[in-house]
DNA sequence: TGTCTATATGAACATACGTTCAGTTCAAGA
DNA sequence: TCTTGAACTGAACGTATGTTCATATAGACA
């Protein structure tokens, strides 16, 4: 779509996303127009369509890059288990870290499905379940080999999930807690949650 | 606004709310046009405003009712303190059974923040935070009676208050499980993670 | 130097928006 | 029966929307 040499650009359209996730996040996906996105990146608004088909498609780029990008983030992380209990506390300090990195994103990530079209929608809810099953796997496994006491490992990963992403709704970079102890914090609360 | 005798309607503003709400929940409040409310409550859009001043009241009168019913019920339900173990255990009941019953006020609650004026925000701000406010007294309560062991009260109380509304992500009346069963392992969950 | 092409403009398209308002309808009270 | 007034319509208001496209610009290569 761009390029041939060194030309101009090849940053444009990183900074269309980038303009697109900020304003997606602090006003929701259908309160902004393409027209502002195009001024925070200083550009009319037919420019932006040499770098994205459409609005839509801003957004599905967007989510899924997102959780992409954390199921491969969660693989360099802890790339085999070792066990449920050093699984499950790796996870959780993994996620609060990952997503204190990317509060836009993540934002976005659950407020805007309903935003999606269908094909669109399908894609990202499967990569979101992807991620779900990680820690659907380690309460299992933990559960199985009698080390967790969860009587219902479906309903401990969604609880466990909600509660840490809930972390994004109040945690900012030098707040009154630092991020290495909201980690341990929370680990505290999961493991005595979910421990036999 | 309306009524003099037993006109016609009376109940024609109440269906203007109830449809808004399923709409705002369903598409969220940007994505939702005056028009398309009308057509649900049988009407023409000019005639709404015989019952809201404009759509920004539409959404707070929803959310502040909300918050409102919400502090209310909580009185009633469990009008004295009777101790921080009980008090908690109330509590979690209480909140997954009545957020149960309101899924889509409950998901405006939280997903419409952003899309109110100024104004409306801090009101709406302020009940949350009250009610926030209960929660965080029974923990802190019991933090100092050395019944609960929370190494941060605020903290704790954001993180219950997650994993609690997190239910209505996937709770649906009639699923694989049903409400008591839900309350009971919630209360399993909050009771570990706090528990001395 | 001249050509090519990625990058961008800015005007235009059809459609939709929230809101207002003059006018119509029609049941109830006198 | 006539009057009143709340309930409602339907058209209009100015503005904004996502998207397209003919046209301009200007740097890279021959």
């Amino acid at each position: 779509m761009a390029r041939k040499t060194g030309s101009h650009s090849d940053i444009t359209g990183p900074r269309v996303r980038a303009a697109a996730q900020t304003l997606f996040a602090r006003h929701g996906f259908a309160a902004v127009s393409m027209r502002q996105i195009a001024k925070d990146v200083g550009v009319q608004a037919g420019a932006l369509y040499l770098y994205t088909k459409d609005k839509q498609s801003l957004l599905f780029d967007l989510m899924k890059g997102h959780l992409e990008e954390l199921l491969e983030a969660w693989q360099l992380h802890h790339p085999n288990s070792i066990g449920p209990m050093e699984d499950l506390e790796a996870f959780v300090r993994f996620h609060i870290g990952f997503h204190a990195d990317r509060q836009e994103a993540v934002f976005i990530a659950y407020m805007e499905l309903r935003n999606l079209d269908d094909d669109n929608f399908s894609v990202v809810e499967g990569l979101r379940k992807q991620y779900e099953n990680v820690l659907g796997g380690i309460l299992k496994n933990g559960q199985d080999t009698g080390i967790f006491a969860v009587p219902d490992t479906k309903l401990a990963t969604l609880a466990v999930i909600a509660m840490l992403t809930g972390v994004n709704t109040w945690y900012r970079d030098g707040g009154r807690l630092d991020r290495e102890t909201v980690q341990s914090i929370y680990w505290d609360m999961v493991r005595n949650s979910v421990a036999a």
